[in-house]
DNA sequence: TAGATTGTTAATCGATTAACAATC
DNA sequence: TAGATTGTTAATCGATTAACAATC
């Protein structure tokens, strides 16, 4: 008789990841002002879900709350922060300083320095033209991407901001294979086939605006 | 005896608008190169789904198809981008002349005078400060907000860009409320309470950014 | 203790996948 | 006709909601 032992799986459905980082947002908010416990009726109202899926959500990575209490605002918001690895600075890197790249590196720098508990943190840009390298952006230095690999390994950087165009997006995500990125986040309008190892999300403004059309 | 007729309330899930834009630009670029036929298995295999879920996304809109043939691709093509309302040309505005919407402006308008049949026309731009009021992107001239419901309503605008920051976005989309604007893309990051008739969707970077980062 | 709210299990709902008769 | 592929129905899967015992 042969026993099989199931490595449970713990797979996080993407939805309650992104909840969590709604609810990080909501906390962030009320924590100083309002009452030190929230309940999951009063943090489900701020999101727009129901309790139900709040307490789930939670459910999936622990023991937060306090039966007839609640959850201790400013030690839920920790835990999240923690689950979402916003809990210490990530670096990131924005490859394409083309206009939407240096919009995207301005407000994000803004959003390091003023916010208290602002987690991402712009490193390094890159961009292909010449014409562009040595340029700042917000005190940042775009280089050319052929030094990208190098400072990514050497700073042991997670995350990119691909800001390319279309033509260029596949071939620099190629390149990141050889690196140690394992998220990015692609504003291409454009599929890519991602190296093994590196997680894409797609960012793409053209696909907003089509389902948006549907509903005029 | 009654007799209960039930109007088929023809609710199409967010996620097949989603696809059936994907589909719109995978059968972009296939349709002028390839066959002039694709089956459900081929335009499955570019846009990275099943090719059962082509066919029951499809089959919520129409017969598209013919057995043992497949789609004709340009008239598929022309099916879905009428389903999305991209067989006419959207007019939108952009609310929030900072750096986000200036680039995100040019974008636009670039991509509606080089590319075809690219459905977006970018026709008026909006700020507060006083200062950004009068300053051109890409020929296209930013009024103060108080100018925004007149001529919005005027020119029958449904759609608009929201690029303003955080504590300003709530009030914006209010003002909204007394125009023809039925569908909002929201960059600040913010859950905004949307007048009746208006549909939001939410493009938040930084929602993207935690995301991503619990993979890292 | 009494009232409230969690964590969890069971019920419901909806979306995806599989399968196949219809038919080009 | 024979082979292929659709449109659709049934089966599966997963996520949301409801309900409630546990307990603060």
């Amino acid at each position: 008789m042969l026993e099989v032992i199931c490595i449970k799986e713990s797979r996080v459905p993407e939805v309650v990841i992104r909840r969590l980082a709604l609810y990080l947002r909501a906390l962030s908010q009320i924590d100083a002002s309002e009452s030190a416990f929230v309940s999951s009726q009063e943090l489900a109202a701020k999101v727009g879900v129901t309790a139900a899926q709040v307490r789930k959500d939670l459910a999936m990575f622990g023991e937060f709350g306090k039966q007839g209490v609640g959850y201790h605002a400013g030690f839920l918001r920790e835990e999240i922060a923690r689950i979402l690895k916003a809990d210490r600075t990530i670096e990131f890197v924005i490859i394409g300083a083309g206009e939407l790249g240096i919009a995207l590196g301005r407000y994000t720098l803004r959003k390091y320095e003023s916010e208290q508990a602002y987690p991402f943190m712009l490193t390094a840009m890159f961009d292909i033209d010449p014409a562009k390298v040595g340029h700042k952006v917000a005190g940042i230095s775009v280089r050319h991407i052929s030094e990208m690999a190098r400072i990514v390994n050497e700073r042991c950087i997670g995350m990119a901001l691909l800001t390319v165009p279309e033509s260029a997006a596949q071939s620099v995500i190629d390149l990141l294979g050889e690196t140690r990125i394992k998220a990015v986040l692609n504003f291409a309008p454009t599929r890519l086939v991602a190296p093994r190892g590196i997680r894409v999300h797609n960012a793409d403004v053209s696909l907003d605006l089509h389902h948006l059309a549907f509903f005029l």
